[in-house]
DNA sequence: TTATTATTGTACTGACTGGTCAACTAGAGG
DNA sequence: CCTCTAGTTGACCAGTCAGTACAATAATAA
């Protein structure tokens, strides 16, 4: 592994179980037993670092949890399910593996720094019309499936499903459980208009 | 105003529009015009001020927008309904005021501290639950008036609810947009199994 | 071999962090 | 008048922050 990526594993590591202005240069380097004048080599600044985490967290879960997901030959609306599924799976190996519920890596960043720091603001606006368009797809195929009604907004439930989901780990977090999630889940799919 | 009162405020005003960490206890005098020393003279730690900030903003909330409505005479789909409003109302005007869209100083707060002050998070915790608590009885007399199916878990569909909230105030930050409320919002009752 | 470039290591900067403390002021009660 | 106390002040910690400067080293190319 390159000094690039120990630096990138370790910002990924520190910052989903703590907040970006709490997690230091200086400790992000000793995880990744790096010195700090390398990590000014490979990154301008701990924004920069926290960017390409950023893009590297959204590449990694789309890799290994949403296209996966995707390419099976579940009905639509089952994929969401499983993605929801595994929303949960993370939140309990995440629990048991640091003892705390670490919540959306992305969605914290988000909180933190949206009024703070314009272009992280961004970035993440980037990953969340992505992951909302990835939702647009699933729906968009219910429907034509005739699992959904032809009527509702496609755009505005994908994003409806998605604060849901963001808002789902924020309570986790908040009350560190994960079991959290599966009450509520079970009220996600009535925001679907399901027909029936 | 008492000199801890402009502590309190500064803290809720600060608190509000940036992160816990990035707010620093020099700024939070300078804003509240008083010397550090009076600030230690009031409040054991900048955490202290932060839990009784959070208790009065909470307290706040309570007083000027749950209390008022739930004592109209509206049916309590339309309280929620209404609630829902002025929770876009304070968005607009938050970003009209300071430039952007802030969110919810509580749901902030919980995700950059859950993981990192068990007193903070405990806090949170006990608002939250309040916060499921009002919602539980406007669902609960949903449901003893035949406007809800008596099926529906209270409690689940309440909390629901509180993280569809919060995930939506997540989202309008994020994309610094309160419009995406209204469109996400429509969704909102479809959470709940409506009787038609 | 030498020249060039990429990478690492160390030492440091100035600003800022949360928090402490002794001195001081103002006002109330006796 | 004296004393007691709550409130206030500014100087002052030790530690950390992101970031810089730059020499030493390693890798690569000519």
């Amino acid at each position: 592994m390159t000094t690039r990526e120990k630096l990138i594993d370790s910002a990924i590591e520190l910052l989903s179980n703590r907040s970006y202005n709490s997690v230091g240069v200086q400790e992000l380097c000793e995880r990744a037993e790096v010195k700090k004048g390398s990590f000014y080599h490979f990154f301008p600044s701990k924004r920069d670092l926290t960017i390409v985490a950023l893009d590297t967290i959204w590449e990694n879960f789309k890799t290994h949890m949403f296209l996966p997901i995707l390419e099976t030959d579940l009905e639509p609306l089952d994929k969401l399910k499983t993605i929801m599924e595994q929303g949960y799976n993370h939140l309990v190996s995440s629990k048991s593996c640091n003892g705390c519920v670490s919540g959306c890596n992305i969605g914290n960043l988000a909180v933190e720094l949206s009024t703070q720091d314009e272009e992280i603001r961004k970035k993440i606006v980037s990953i969340f019309d992505e992951w909302t368009g990835f939702i647009e797809i699933l729906i968009q195929d219910a429907i034509s499936r005739g699992q959904l009604s032809s009527k509702i907004n496609v755009r505005a439930t994908a994003q409806a499903l998605l604060a849901f989901v963001e808002g789902t780990l924020l309570l986790c977090k908040t009350y560190n459980d994960p079991e959290l999630m599966k009450n509520i889940s079970n009220n996600a799919f009535n925001i679907l208009r399901v027909i029936k």
